[in-house]
DNA sequence: CCTTGACCTGTGAGCAACTCACAGGTTTTA
DNA sequence: TAAAACCTGTGAGTTGCTCACAGGTCAAGG
């Protein structure tokens, strides 16, 4: 397999198959007559598993240490079981915070629905912009 | 106030206030003598309206051209409204994704959770990662 | 046989929204 | 008065790609 094909099998574009294999995630052969790279189906795995991982929030770093002591036939399970428990509780809070931002936003919008369209006191949603989080205590 | 003061005031990073004054956000009169910005308290309301329209998912542009139009005497108002529904559509978007992730992450580790802790057969959680979509078509 | 187009290679830059570092000037404080 | 803390503008680093570029390679059509 070379990049495109690759790339097209997991459905990724192909430069993103190339910056993985500069970052250490892929190490693909080399066809010495030209040098091009050569994509097995174990590649292919692992750049399934990479982006399922990236779709998991995990990071690159992150990813690389995982497949590296794959590699190495060290079970990654106790780095990725620690990096797994931290990302849930990561995800647990974008959650809150999202659910709280929704709720704002959602009471905001239909305080403002009641309203004609161009309302010559248009700083109304400005105002409820600047005065977002003296209900809610929202800090990043 | 100068920069550090009005950092404080929002509780920014003093580079923040840096970055959006040369991005055009904020714009300070300045000290002839010394050449130093000298902020106002309109500037710092700019500054907390600008940082909660970013917790909100506004992007710099957006928020630039909200102030702008704010400042040219017009109702931001129809701008905003377009940005913010469409933000809130993605708020919900994302919601969604992370509470199916949450799922699907909390179920991994419950399985995870009844094995030991060294597994020889320590590709579990790697499979589960890997098998990760055939339950949920998730795609970005 | 040769040209065209689609691919390959490595490298470097651009995106967002900061954050930090640097070098030189100024003001405050001890 | 000297040191610490600030100011200035600019440039670079961050993450995870994505795109652009210049030159090399290869398969198919005329």
């Amino acid at each position: 397999m070379k990049v495109i094909d690759i790339a097209k099998a997991a459905g990724v574009n192909p430069d993103t198959v190339r910056f993985y294999t500069r970052e250490g995630l892929l190490n693909p052969a080399r066809n010495p007559a030209n040098n091009y790279q050569q994509f097995g189906n174990e590649d292919l795995r692992r750049l399934r598993f990479a982006r399922k991982a990236r779709q998991l929030g995990f990071s690159l770093p992150e990813i690389r240490s995982i497949l590296r002591q794959a590699d190495d036939h060290h079970s990654p399970c106790p780095l990725v079981r620690d990096v797994f428990e931290n990302r849930l509780a990561e995800v647990e809070r974008e959650i809150r915070e999202l659910h709280q931002l929704r709720d704002r936003m959602k009471s905001a919008l239909s305080a403002w629905q009641t309203m004609p369209d161009g309302t010559p006191d248009g700083h109304t949603i400005c105002r409820l912009i600047e005065h977002w989080d003296e209900s809610t205590g929202l800090r990043d």
